[in-house]
DNA sequence: GTAAAAGTGCACTCGTCAGTGTACTTTTGG
DNA sequence: CCAAAAGTACACTGACGAGTGCACTTTTAC
C-alpha cells in the first residue's frame, strides 16, 4: 500500500527539522518586536518556540544569525505584499482615488499587531551596530511604486514629472502617517485607536490635490 | 577687595556639581543615540563624561533615571526650537513659500548629528518597556504648528478647513521625509548625503499645491 | 587653616545571559 | 528491529555589567 501523504502522520526528518526552524524564527520575530533585540534572551526564544535551547543552537550558530534571518524573512514577505498590492489594486482603468485607497489599506491594514512594514522598520531601527542585510532594502518598495506611478503619469491619470518624488510624497501622506498613528497608539496606551480609514482617505485626498 | 566674578576661577560648589551633572547627561545622550540604551554601559557614560562611576551614582540613582532625564532634556530643547522657529519664521506677511521653507530648514538643518527631533524620535523608539515621561509629548509640536496654520487659514494664505490635518501633512511632506533621508544615509554609509534643500523645496511645493 | 562637601579609585557582589558539553530519549527510515 | 538523525534536560563556564562600600584626595567656603 503506497503512502502518498505520509507527512500527515510523520513529517519526515527533513520537514520536521524545518518546522522547528521556522518555529524558532517565528518566536524570535515576536520577541524581537515586542522586547527588542537586547532584551530578548535566547532561552526565551527557545521556550516560546517549544524547543530546547540546544536544538536552537543546532539550527543557528548565533543569536545574531537568528536576527538576520528574521530580518530577511520579514523583508521578503514585505516585498511580496507590496508587489501584490501594486499589481492587484493599482490597476489602470479603475477610479484613481478608489485604487489608491484600496492599495494603501492593503498595506497598512494588517497592522493589527503584525504589519510587515511596521515590523521591518522597527527591527531595522533597533539594531544599529549589527551587520545589516545586503542593502538598498528600503529602496525597493519605493522603486516598485515609482514604476507604477510612471505609468499613471503617462496615461494622464496624475501629473508627476518626477514619479519617484510622487511615490515618496504619496507614501509620506498615507502609509507613513497611518503607521505613525499606530505606533503612537501602541506607545501611549489608553488613547482611542487611530481611525485608519480617515487618515488614509485624507492622505489620498491631499495627494490627489497636489498631483492631479 | 570684592570678588565680583569668582566663578571664572572657582565655579563654586553648586556650579561645579551642576557642571558634572550635565556632563554626565551629555555623555549619556551621545551614547544612547549612537549605541542604544542597552548597549550603553554606565561605565562608558562615566568615562566619556570624565567622571568617576561613583560620582555618577551620587548624582543619579539609576541608569534608567539617566535615560529619563536625557529624554526630558531633549524634549524641552526640541519644544523651544520649534516654538522659536514658528514665531520667528512663520510670520504673517512674509511670502508663504519662503516662510515655510525657512521654517523647515531651521528644524531640520542642525541634523548634522544632533538634530533634536531626530534624537528624540530615536530615543523614544528604543526603550519600549521603560517608564515613559508624562505623555502627549509627540502631540505638542503638532499642536503649536496647528495653531499657526489656523491663523494662516483665517487670513486666506492657505485653504485648510482642518488645520491640524494640514499641519500633519506638511510635516509628513517636509520634516519627516528629510529626517528619513538623513537616517537612511546614516544607516547605509557610502551613499551620497541627501540633498535636504531639494527635499524640502519639493515638499513645500507639494504642500502648497494641495493646500492653496 | 580647617572642616565639610564633592569627587576619586578600586575592589567586590550579584545577577543575567550567550553559548557548550554530555548523557539521555524520541523519531524516523529501511 | 535497529541504527542514525533529531531532539531534550540540565548543569556548567565565562563574560559582562549594574550598583555598592570604603578609604582616600581634592576643592571650596569662611
Amino acid at each position: 500500500m503506497p503512502r502518498i501523504n505520509a507527512e500527515v502522520q510523520t513529517p519526515g526528518r527533513r520537514l520536521r527539522s524545518e518546522g522547528k526552524k521556522t518555529a524558532i524564527l517565528d518566536a524570535a520575530e515576536t520577541l524581537f518586536i515586542t522586547e527588542g533585540y537586547e532584551r530578548t534572551t535566547v532561552d526565551a526564544v527557545a521556550a516560546l518556540a517549544q524547543v530546547s535551547k540546544r536544538t536552537l543552537y543546532n539550527h543557528f550558530s548565533d543569536k545574531e544569525i537568528i536576527f538576520l534571518r528574521v530580518l530577511s524573512r520579514v523583508n521578503e514577505t514585505l516585498l511580496s505584499t507590496i508587489s501584490a498590492a501594486i499589481d492587484e489594486e493599482l490597476t489602470t482603468g479603475r477610479d484613481l482615488r478608489e485604487a489608491l485607497t484600496a492599495f494603501t489599506h492593503r498595506i497598512v491594514d494588517r497592522a493589527f499587531g503584525s504589519s510587515d512594514y511596521l515590523t521591518f522598520r522597527r527591527l531595522l531601527s533597533q539594531q544599529q551596530s549589527v551587520p545589516r542585510p545586503p542593502g538598498a532594502i528600503r529602496d525597493r518598495p519605493l522603486g516598485m511604486l515609482e514604476q507604477r506611478f510612471t505609468e499613471l503619469a503617462a496615461d494622464g491619470s496624475i501629473r508627476a514629472p518626477r514619479p519617484r518624488l510622487a511615490a515618496q510624497h504619496f507614501t509620506a501622506l498615507t502609509i507613513s502617517l497611518a503607521q505613525e498613528a499606530l505606533l503612537d497608539h501602541e506607545n501611549e496606551k489608553d488613547t482611542e485607536p487611530p481611525d485608519l480609514d480617515a487618515i488614509i482617505a485624507d492622505g489620498v485626498d491631499a495627494f490627489l490635490r497636489a498631483y492631479r
